[in-house]
DNA sequence: AATGGGGCCTGATAGC
DNA sequence: TGCTATCAGGCCCCAT
């Protein structure tokens, strides 16, 4: 499942194969992704690629003439493959390049999206009310404290609302909350700022670290090459409840928050 | 206003 | 064996 760290891999990825190369075509086998691929997308044809950003999971696909905004959602892949390859089941959008490249959207469970940012439009709403990348400079302790006064909520809820800070999804969301020794279901309005102060260095490590290793390969993730990411051996909670805890052979635990699988060792984590 | 839960999807796996 | 039920979960949106 595609966090920060994946969708930065798959950015680096194909960003060397499309950079200032012109999209030649468009073809759309299925356009029911999260939301209908609008028919504007097409403005992207015979455009050239000036870069591939990122903001959050989202990628961006910059022309001048306007942006594709690509999300992977739990299950999609790209990569950049010769034209005249062979379709599968669920490859849902090629983009072609004049290089003879096609960009290829799979995604089986179409949580995905593909959206276009004109560049004459205001800033699309997705992207409008993101909260700061956790590479963003503002992303301190003294921030995090700041918002979680008088919160009731959980720090993994906390911590995972892109309105607080983008990227940190399930996975690294339970690791680096090990990683504090923070209970994952503290309310965020009861921590210290001398804890947030500590638990901030650790999320942007745990990201950075999961970046340099190719991002987490579960089941679904594969780089932009099709190599899988090497962060899953360097998982300490995520996927390991009923396993002792690397620290103390405690046995892991697993709660939902959020409808979400949450693993943690109750002796570590306070 | 803040918070919790539903819904979107398919594939893998568990259980009968 | 082959069916059905359950789970995985990012993110928007709606209800409370």
């Amino acid at each position: 499942m595609p966090e920060l760290p994946e969708v930065e891999v798959t950015r680096m990825g194909i960003e060397p194969h499309i950079k200032q190369h012109k999209v030649t075509n468009i073809i759309i086998r299925n356009g029911r992704l999260r939301w209908p691929i609008p028919e504007q997308i097409n403005e992207l044809i015979g455009q050239t690629i000036e870069q591939v950003g990122r903001r959050a999971k989202y990628l961006l696909i910059e022309s001048e003439a306007g942006t594709a905004i690509l999300h992977l959602g739990m299950s999609g892949k790209l990569c950049v493959v010769p034209k005249e390859t062979e379709i599968l089941k669920h490859d849902h959008v090629d983009i072609e390049f004049d290089n003879q490249m096609i960009l290829r959207f799979n995604d089986p469970r179409r949580f995905g999206a593909v959206l276009w940012q004109s560049c004459d439009e205001p800033m699309h709403s997705v992207l409008v009310h993101l909260g700061p990348e956790p590479f963003d400079p503002v992303f301190t302790g003294d921030y995090l404290y700041q918002l979680s006064r008088d919160k009731k909520s959980s720090i993994k809820q906390f911590i995972m609302d892109n309105k607080i800070v983008v990227g940190v999804g399930n996975i690294y969301a339970n690791e680096a909350l090990f990683k504090a020794g923070i209970h994952p279901k503290r309310p965020a309005g009861n921590i210290s700022k001398k804890r947030y102060q500590q638990l901030v260095p650790i999320i942007i490590e745990t990201l950075q670290r999961a970046i340099e290793q190719g991002g987490t390969t579960l089941k679904d993730f594969a780089q932009a090459d099709g190599k899988p990411g090497y962060f899953a051996q360097e998982l300490l909670v995520y996927g390991r409840k009923g396993l002792p805890c690397v620290n103390c052979e405690q046995i892991l635990d697993e709660i939902r928050l959020g409808q979400r699988s949450t693993v943690f060792c109750k002796n570590c984590q306070k």
